[in-house]
RNA sequence: GCCCAGAUAGCUCAGUCGGUAGAGCAGAGGACUGAAAAUCCUCGUGUCGCUGGUUCGAUUCCGGCUCUGGGCA
């Protein structure tokens, strides 16, 4: 018997957290974070991280477990989300997988492989290296000898995820190609109920606006200056994240207060879009619109689902 | 009231020496399997303000009108 695994996912701004700590409190689960900054000390406001008291008391699993300057990827995410699956199923409780990183979602659901080898950044550096002097192209061209079918779907400017094919040949003498192949035929060794929370488009943007606003009420530019002033530069990933970024050339004197809002806005809004197009394409979850349903309607019709597909046991 | 400059895609604007038009942004769609809140790809028909005139043909030239800036009184 595949135990059981509910993950709630969506774009930003949703409202997965309210919906995924009723349900946790509502069947007895505990949370696991799929969420690629929320994972971040003192990045709270900017990652929309649930407070003590919005958390009511149920457990949650990676959050706050690494300083801003600490590497988080896939790899991590995996083997510490199934870690507290772990826990979580010893208690006799469901893990619930609450986030919007539809990657790290699908690593887990599917427990996706990923190489053990050492990362050696000093070849990928390398490879970029070459990029930046020679262009994209060198790279590509280099990709097509080696994994003309890696090469064929993904576009020469593509650096990041050249190199990664180019890193992953480099590193296991192996196709690039032929691996995620593989992995995109794994089946779930758990007994997954998939939800995706979804607004209509114009309700979602609104959200997103008004979150931002909230979060600059809340202290946001003081969180990031807090950050900046206690060491935690622009060039780590956890300040790439949205709500950081955007304030750089705002301290840097390059844009208004109001410039950086809007950017933060718009890079919300675009982010949320892509987020629908993996969940659309990369997952097959149940979608419930929320544009016209109170609380209680999604808690009530999350819970006839999980029924009907058999995962909350007896 | 007079003079000047504008009026072109949701926004900012380019352009057509007369043959019905194109960029950026916004927006939409897509890719992604050790950076993923990252990285990357694709998509532009709109009474060219309104109205007369010249012309085979006007968004483009000419006249009038309306609106918006700026200036002079």
């Amino acid at each position: 018997m595949k135990k059981p695994l509910i993950i709630i996912a969506g774009p930003t701004a949703c409202g997965k957290t309210d919906s995924a700590i009723a349900l946790a409190q509502k069947i007895g689960g505990e949370i696991i974070s799929a969420d690629s900054m929320q994972v971040y000390r003192f990045m709270d406001i900017g990652t929309a991280k649930p407070t003590k008291e919005e958390m009511q008391g149920i457990p949650h699993y990676l959050i706050d477990e690494l300083e801003p300057d600490e590497e988080f990827n896939v790899m991590v995410f995996q083997k510490k989300a199934k870690e507290a699956m772990e826990i979580i199923w010893q208690k006799g409780k469901i893990p619930v997988l609450v986030g919007g990183t539809g990657f790290y979602i699908n690593a887990l659901v599917y427990d996706n492989e990923f190489t053990a080898t050492q990362n050696d950044s000093s070849y990928r550096e390398e490879l970029y290296q070459l990029a930046r002097e020679q262009g994209p192209e060198v790279l590509y061209e280099r990709l097509k000898e080696i994994d003309p079918n890696y090469a064929k779907t993904t576009h020469a400017n593509n650096v990041k995820r050249v190199s990664r094919a180019l890193e992953y040949y480099h590193l296991t003498g192996e196709l690039f190609s032929r691996h995620n192949e593989e992995q995109k035929e794994k089946e779930s060794p758990y007994n997954v109920g998939f939800f995706i929370l979804n607004w209509s488009r114009e309700l979602l943007y609104q959200r997103i606006d008004m979150r931002v606003d909230q979060m600059m009420q809340a202290g946001l530019l003081e969180e990031v200056k807090w950050l900046l002033d206690n060491g935690y530069g622009k060039e780590l990933v956890s300040m790439q994240g949205l709500g950081y970024k955007e304030f750089m050339p705002y301290f840097e004197g390059e844009c208004t207060l109001e410039e950086a809002v809007e950017q933060l806005k718009k890079g919300t809004r675009h982010f949320a879009k892509r987020q629908l197009t993996w969940f659309r394409r990369q997952t097959q979850g149940y979608w419930i619109d929320m544009t016209q349903k109170t609380k209680a309607d999604v808690l009530l019709e999350m819970e006839q689902c999980l029924k009907k597909w058999n995962i909350l046991g007896e």
